[in-house]
DNA sequence: CACCGATGGTTCGAATTTCAACTTTCTAGG
DNA sequence: CCTAGAAAGTTGAAATTCGAACCATCGGTG
C-alpha cells in the first residue's frame, strides 16, 4: 500500500520564490517591529493588548474575548496579561454577570504607555510597510489578504 | 522640551486595516502552517532547515550562513540544530579551512524526512496561500514584497 | 433541584527562544 | 613574531510559549 497517491504538485519557479519573499518579509518585519518598539519595553503582543483595550467600551475586554481577538492561546493571553499586570499596564477585575470571568482593564498608566509609544509604533509600521507602497497597491494588497485571512480564521480550532 | 516635535501621521482606516488584516495573516498562516507539519514531528523552523542543507552544495551549510538564510540568531540557531541533531536529521561536521567553523549536514535521514514531508508541506501552502489567489494576483503580490524584503534587508543589524 | 457536559481561566511542566557571557581560532597591524 | 580585536560557535540561565490537566461556575435537562 503506497502512502502517496499521486506525484505532488510542486510550486513553480515563481510560486516558490513568492511564497519565500512572503515568508522572509513576515521575519524581518516582525524583528523590525519589535526592535522599534523595544526602546519602550514593548512587545507586539503587549502593544496589540494596550490597543484592543483601548479601543474597547469601558477599556476593558473579557479574557476569552481578548484571547480570540489577538489570535493567542488561553494560556498564553493568562501569561501576558500577568506580565503586563506587573509592569502595571492592565488589571484584572472580576465580572459580575459571571463569576467565572474576569476582565482585563487598561489602566491610566497603560493608557498613558498607550499614547507615548503609538506615534512612534505608527511611524514604524509606516516606515517599514505602508509607505513602501502606492495607495493603490496598499489597496490591492489588502483585497488579496483579507480573504486568506477568512480562509484561515475558519480552518483553525482553538490555537 | 518638547518630547515629540510634529503631530504624527496617523494610519487612515484603509491602511490600519490593511496592516491588520496583513498581521492577522501572518499568525493564522504561521499557525496553520505549524500544525500541518506537526504529524510529521516538524516545525517551520526544522523544515526551513532541512529545505536549505537540501538544496546546498554537499548537502551541507556552515553554521553562521545556514542562521543568516534562516534570519535567525547563532545561539537560537545551534540549539536547534543540537535538536535536530539529537532527531537524527543532521549532524555536525567539522570544517577544515577554518578550525572554527563547523557544518550542518543533512544526514540520509534528514534527507528521507525532507521527500517524506516535503510534498505535503506544499499542499499546505498551496491549500492555504498559493491557489487562493490567480497567479497574476499572486505575481503582483511577490512584486509587492520583494521590494520590502530588501528594505528591511538593508535595516537589520544581526538578529 | 440535582446532575453533567460546556465555558472561562489559571497553573504546571516541558520545549523553545532570548540574552549575555565565554572559548577558540582568525586576521591585521606594528 | 606578537597582540588586539573580530568572527564562529557554544553554553547556561532567564523569559516565553505550548499543551495538557485542573478548578470553578454556568446552563440546560431530566
Amino acid at each position: 500500500m503506497e502512502t502517496d497517491n499521486a506525484t505532488p504538485r510542486w510550486l513553480t519557479e515563481d510560486e516558490q520564490c513568492a511564497w519565500r519573499t512572503y515568508l522572509a518579509v513576515n521575519r524581518l518585519l516582525t524583528y523590525q517591529m519589535e526592535k522599534d518598539l523595544q526602546p519602550f519595553g514593548l512587545t507586539m503582543n503587549d502593544y496589540e493588548i494596550l490597543v484592543n483595550l483601548s479601543e474597547s467600551e469601558d477599556l476593558r475586554m473579557r479574557m476569552s474575548d481578548l484571547a480570540t481577538a489577538t489570535l493567542q492561546s488561553k494560556s498564553r493571553l493568562s501569561h501576558q496579561i500577568t506580565r503586563m499586570e506587573n509592569a502595571g499596564l492592565v488589571r484584572r477585575e472580576n465580572c459580575e454577570s459571571d463569576r467565572r470571568g474576569l476582565y482585563a482593564v487598561l489602566t491610566d498608566e497603560g493608557m498613558a504607555t498607550m499614547k507615548k509609544v503609538a506615534p512612534h509604533h505608527v511611524a514604524s509600521v509606516r516606515k517599514h510597510y505602508i509607505d513602501l507602497m502606492t495607495p493603490e497597491t496598499l489597496a490591492s494588497l489588502r483585497a488579496t489578504l483579507k480573504p486568506i485571512a477568512e480562509h484561515l480564521r475558519t480552518q483553525r480550532g482553538k490555537p
